[in-house]
DNA sequence: TCTAATAAGTGG
DNA sequence: CCACTTATTAGA
């Protein structure tokens, strides 16, 4: 099939190719880049592929939905970032020709950097589909523009720093590259350690090629329902580092019994293969005969990396000849014309991370709305009941009455929240037909389990807890918002799931409908989607949705995104040149870190890896960072250094007290804000807005957005790039994320800090000191919080804090206590905001400006943590500015190695820190013990 | 009856 | 509150 048609197009086209398009003997000139820079490997990340079962596949496509255009070029640039269409043709072993033609493919867009070296492309669309490096190392890419023959990458330019941009900046449209791997590594190869959620999955959607969920997840360290939701990226929550491992380590010796064995164990029952012809034997890993009779639905062992166990199965036949039942591949057969959905979808997902990129936020919708809810079939969406839609309609700014009835509904909360908030939500559940998973992720970005407790408790909002209030009010914000809103989200999500890749069949006639067009199509479809977004829900929580979603599956191609490579260093180094800033100062604002880490990073300037992750992070952070505005990047330093924390904290407070922050998050005027919004939006806006927001909120922000919205908002959006990039870092990944990584080697993060251990003694030094150094993205969830409760958080929201943030809760007090008493002893300094507002023009980083100073404001003067938190130690006036070595904020320089002082000199290696990082938290109590120093009892 | 999806429940 | 497991439930 060709894909690509589209017309139009012309590029050089040096060489040519022969007929068969593929068959291409391409030099191998693309071979591996190491290019440490192109981030380094995502690991195996992979983009979500999803593969169509061959009974997927058989459902006869419908058209998509399509809808008018938008021009697709600027929504691409934003980001910098050009979408590439991939078709990845599995050929392990050089088949016969025959063979060939009916090579399985993977075609899923990626996003790539324009600036990316166009020989390192190959490589990094690999590397983003999720292909190992090796894989991707040796990967033939050929270059096809329309219909013309493809043609080796290696022909189209010669030039060494040509960029994907300088090559296909006005043909990405209207190319497809078509990848071939030669060989393709099997998972079973990858050390379990680098196992990650992407690769489970990917290794889970061939083992389920060949047996049923339930079957696998008797063998695997998996169960059925998380098998289930992986494969369909409806599994939200994390899957643990610990699991991944354990999976790798399953999964190697699964195929290596399996070789053996054969499908004996799982195909006993199908006994015999007969079918010798499939080729797919060729396998190099599977020693079994390939068996696979239809029934026997393809052979069991073979599952090279979607080599030979596709091919078998496709190869025989055709897609629409497969018995339905056969595959229980995941895949909803509903697709119609999977590609064109899948395409959309991946698009849309896609589109996601280009938003965030260009940090418009919010997501989008698309119109694909034919398919949406195809999995549901429950789910019709009569528009019945409704009187949430019609409550909501009628009167978009009466906010809070959401739902129900709008009038009759009555505040049991403290302030905001409806007492029929549990009902609205039951009803929404039903109304949407979408599973308390979507709507706990879409609505207030937590876990199905968590949503269902709440509903099952239904605690009273008078009663309930602060944290609680704080879910409840988020999925208050989003019950608000128009019906039609809430449904995009959904669908949207929902597609966000169905999409991935698809596995076409290859052949040579194909008959496979031009997919370019239509994927140009809904190309545009996002653009507009987006545009409606920015006008519409810009700062709306739910919208931060999707992209969360999708983001945190995406965590490891951060990288990519953020484009982390070896030159960030030297990035680091003109920067700080440029504005004469130390290396404390820049440590400070770009990770909060202190100047030893700094100095330690530029010294050793180890290849960026996504496998240090520590460093990894770190690097995305700076990277973020270095994308502000220059005269952001300016702001920062200047405020910090007049004004110090106490600025920024008192800007924060005072932003939190009048929901400036919250309010678009953007300090523009409001009106500029509203008319941002879309008109339902904007009305919540409106003061008078909800006749019963809460007095909290003069200002009254939509619902949406500051509500439940708000917080989590903020949260992403101070994690949020700016530019361009992602931060995939903030948002998604929620502490958690963050360092998932696992519970053995490393805690990770700021999250092993979790272990509260001594609570206050001890812990002051190195978990004081870390509980400061947390990132960005946790301080913004402080922040967040603090609107949400104020400074005197009870109990039970410290202890979420605690948990969410994966801080020690002496950490979390303190930081509180810490705003507290400088918003209390500071007279509200010159704002920062001020001198700030000015000085940004961007009205966008604006906002991101401030957030991004509150965050780092609360960053505590090192050594303080501890006790500070009577002695108000923060001394205000003690401000870290003046010397920027020391203060080194408590980090885990001071752990290791034990003097805080130091150990720069010490330590070796950054390299070594870094990782030390991870594991401290685990170790930290060890840690402090060791380090006596600080101030610590 | 069996599978895949979804909700409830649990441990940390 | 997350990450998982177990139970339950729609659909073939």
């Amino acid at each position: 099939m060709d894909h690509q048609q589209f017309d139009g197009g012309h590029v050089s086209e040096s060489c040519d190719s022969p007929g068969n398009g593929d068959s291409w003997p391409p030099p191998a000139k693309l071979s591996r880049l190491e290019l440490n820079g192109g981030m380094g490997p995502p690991g195996p990340y992979q983009g979500r592929t999803r593969q169509g079962s061959p009974g997927a596949r058989a459902p006869t496509p419908a058209p998509i939905s399509t809808i008018p255009a938008p021009q697709p070029k600027n929504w691409h640039k934003r980001g910098s970032l050009l979408p590439v269409l991939c078709v990845v043709e599995h050929r392990e072993n050089p088949v016969s020709a025959v063979e060939a033609e009916r090579r399985e493919e993977h075609a899923e867009f990626v996003l790539v950097r324009r600036d990316l070296l166009f020989n390192q492309l190959i490589e990094m669309a690999l590397l983003t589909l999720g292909y190992s490096h090796s894989s991707a190392a040796q990967a033939k890419g050929l270059i096809q523009v329309g219909r013309w023959n493809p043609v080796p990458l290696s022909c189209v330019t010669d030039a060494p720093d040509a960029t994907v941009s300088d090559m296909l900046q006005d043909l990405y449209h209207v190319t497809t590259l078509k990848i071939q791997l030669t060989s393709c590594p099997m998972l079973e190869e990858l050390p379990p350690e680098q196992w990650s959620h992407s690769t489970v999955r990917n290794a889970l959607k061939e083992l389920l090629r060949d047996m049923n969920q339930s079957s696998l997840a008797k063998e695997c360290p998996l169960s059925q329902s998380m098998i289930s939701s992986i494969v369909n990226s409806t599994y939200y929550a994390n899957v643990s580092a610990t699991k991944c491992h354990e999976f790798g380590r399953w999964y190697k010796h699964f195929r290596k019994t399996k070789g053996v064995m054969g499908k004996i164990t799982e195909i006993d029952s199908v006994s015999d293969q007969s079918q010798p012809g499939s080729t797919h034997l060729t396998f190099t890993h599977q020693p079994i005969p390939g068996n696979t009779a239809e029934q026997a639905d393809s052979s069991p062992l073979v599952f090279p990396h979607g080599g030979a166990a596709h091919i078998s199965g496709r190869g025989c036949l055709a897609p629409s000849l497969r018995p339905p039942g056969l595959v229980t591949a995941p895949l909803s057969p509903q697709l119609v014309n999977p590609q064109q959905i899948v395409m959309a979808q991946f698009l849309n997902q896609q589109y996601a991370v280009t938003r965030m990129l260009s940090q418009q936020s919010l997501s989008v919708s698309v119109s694909t709305s034919p398919h949406q809810f195809l999995n549901h079939p429950s789910v019709g969406r009569p528009p019945t009941s409704l009187a949430l839609a019609k409550a909501l309609d009628p009167q978009p700014q009466a906010g809070p009455p959401g739902p129900g009835s709008g009038s009759q509904s009555q505040v049991c909360g403290p302030s905001d929240i409806y007492c029929e908030i549990y009902q609205w939500v039951r009803e929404e559940l039903k109304r949407a037909g979408i599973s308390q998973a979507v709507f706990a992720r879409v609505a207030f970005n937590r876990t199905q389990g968590l949503l269902s407790e709440i509903l099952r408790k239904e605690e009273d909002p008078k009663s309930a807890s602060q944290s609680l209030l704080v879910n409840l009010r988020s999925m208050q914000s989003f019950l608000q918002l128009p019906e039609g809103d809430r449904d995009r989200i959904y669908q949207e999500e929902r597609e966000r799931s169905l999409t991935t890749s698809t596995t076409i069949t290859h052949s040579p006639n194909n008959t496979t409908p031009p997919r370019h067009t239509q994927t140009r199509k809904e190309e545009e479809n996002f653009v507009k989607a987006e545009d409606w977004h920015s006008r519409v829900s810009i700062g709306i929580p739910i919208a931060r949705l999707s992209p969360v979603a999708v983001i945190n599956r995406g965590v490891k191609s951060e990288g990519c995104v953020l484009n982390i490579n070896g030159s960030i260093y030297e990035e680091i180094q003109q920067e700080m040149k440029r504005a004469k800033v130390s290396q404390a100062m820049f440590a400070k604002m770009a990770a909060s870190k202190s100047q030893g880490w700094l100095c330690e990073l530029l010294r050793w300037k180890e290849d960026p890896s996504p496998e240090n992750r520590t460093l990894w992070e770190n690097l995305c952070m700076i990277r973020r960072f270095l994308s502000l505005a220059q005269t952001e990047r300016d702001a920062i330093y200047e405020q910090e250094s007049n004004a110090l924390q106490q600025h920024c904290t008192d800007r924060l407070i005072q932003l939190v007290n009048d929901n400036t922050l919250l309010q678009r998050h953007s300090p523009l005027p409001q009106q500029h804000h509203q008319r941002l919004l879309t008109p339902r939006s904007q009305q919540p806006l409106q003061p008078q807005a909800g006749p019963r927001l809460p007095p909290r909120q003069p200002s009254t922000a939509s619902p949406a957005e500051t509500e439940g919205g708000g917080g989590q908002l903020k949260t992403w959006l101070g994690g949020s790039k700016v530019d361009g990039r992602v931060d995939i870092t903030g948002l998604g990944n929620r502490s958690r994320a963050g360092c998932s990584s696992d519970k053995e080697g490393c805690a990770g993060g700021w999250s092993g800090a979790r272990q509260s251990n001594g609570e206050g003694n001890g812990g002051r030094n190195g978990e004081g000191c870390e509980g400061f150094r947390v990132s960005r993205e946790a301080q913004g969830i402080l922040q967040s919080f603090i609107q949400d409760v104020g400074l005197n958080p009870d109990e039970e929201a410290v202890h979420t804090l605690s948990a969410q943030l994966g801080l020690p809760k002496h950490t979390i007090l303190s930081f509180f206590h810490t705003q507290h008493h400088s918003y209390t002893h500071q007279n509200h300094r010159r704002d920062y905001s001020e001198i700030h507002h000015n000085q940004l023009p961007s009205q966008n980083h604006k906002d991101q400006d401030l957030l991004f100073c509150i965050a780092a404001g609360p960053t505590q003067p090192d050594r303080t943590t501890g006790e500070k938190e009577e002695g108000g130690a923060v001394d205000p006036a003690g401000q870290i500015d003046g010397e920027e070595e020391e203060d080194m904020e408590g980090e885990e320089e001071v752990e290791w190695e034990g003097g805080k002082e130091l150990d720069v000199s010490t330590q070796t290696n950054a390299v070594v820190t870094l990782k030390e990082e991870e594991q401290h938290d685990s170790n930290q109590s060890q840690a402090e013990t060791t380090q006596p120093h600080d101030s610590d009892e």
